[in-house]
DNA sequence: ACATGATTGTACCAATCGGTAAACATTTTA
DNA sequence: TAAAATGTTTACCGATTGGTACAATCATGT
């Protein structure tokens, strides 16, 4: 049962933080061999891809994380208010109260960007569905959904990236407060 | 009169679009040589302090034009609502409606953040404090301005992102517009 | 106890990294 | 027109890059 030796799984979550801090350039095969505690053999034999694989398995964790705990509550949630303020929760908790950055807004600013496409369309568009359907359970009106979908994610995205830079953490949670805000007001 | 070799400031605006489309990290020496076609003798006669202070002098560059066109309308605009009109006019055409991202945001998302912080800071608490005294002259409120100015800054940097990870520069414009509006009803 | 497969450490690779040196060419100024 | 700036070319540097090969080690079911 009890095993020595590393696992796959194991070594995600590291190499998570680590893409998120350094971004995908930045983040060399020495730095992630420091900070997983895991030689190249061990990297390689579990992701014989090499650093795009790597960045490959991070990103589908963090897709299925967001599906199960942010999309799929946004889509069958009992009520869409409290779905909605739940997505607004398990966000402001994912991202550290403004502290941690998102690693699908890292690469979607990187170089490597269009070698991470797939992923990256896949994850906006996904939320903006389940966000727009969850909006239209609300009763916010068809064409107004996934304009206001597309203002609540990308608002999230900036406002990590704003509190970053300002050094503000506390500038994440205001913003999140207003997009809640144009979530629960039907019209505009 | 006429030069025909090149003079520092003819270099940036390819620097810019080079740092913009490959990050900092990605942004490699022959990258730079072969987009701006002069060799390193000359990157290093304009600027001797390598890729650091040629990214510095983009974000110099970009810091004061963006201190021209945008911050100072905001703050000595003849009237509150039209200098935001033009904030928003100004910003949808520099980021050529949604296709080119922020080098700002670019260097925030990346590993080298910190080594550019404090140009970071003032862009953002510039563009804040500006835009939060245009709107303070517009009537809204003064507990409503700062966080109203968060929202509408950070949504704009977001908006850049989600636009090129979904394919749709189209979504730029609609949350600008969204934006716009958010400004120009007083309260809330 | 032993074979087996999963895991790891070490040494190595060519290519590229950011950066330097200095001879060379071109303009500008005096 | 000569000297002094200014700009350019080329060759080179050590360090680091991502990646490979493979023998050694480990945990485990039989």
């Amino acid at each position: 049962m009890s095993r020595v030796v590393a696992e796959r799984p194991d070594v995600i979550a590291t190499l998570a933080e680590v893409f998120r801090e350094h971004g995908y350039d930045g983040a060399s095969l020495s730095l992630i061999t420091e900070k997983t505690g895991l030689g190249k053999g061990s990297l390689y034999h579990f992701f014989p891809g090499g650093k795009e694989e790597m960045a490959e398995a991070v990103l589908g964790d963090i897709a299925s994380w967001f599906q199960t705990n942010i999309f799929e509550p946004l889509r069958n949630g009992e009520t869409p208010a409290t779905a909605i303020d739940d997505m607004f929760a398990a966000v402001d908790s994912y991202f550290r109260q403004g502290r941690r950055l998102c690693l699908m807004g890292v690469i979607a600013a990187s170089g490597a960007h269009d070698r991470f496409s797939v992923d990256l369309n896949r994850y906006f568009a996904d939320w903006r569905t389940a966000l727009a359907e969850a909006l239209g359970r609300r009763g916010i009106p068809e064409s107004e959904r996934q304009a206001l979908a597309e203002e609540v994610i990308g608002g999230i995205q900036g406002a990590l990236i704003l509190a970053r830079s300002l050094g503000e953490a506390e500038a994440f949670g205001r913003v999140l407060t207003r997009l809640k805000a144009r979530c629960h007001s039907s019209q505009t």
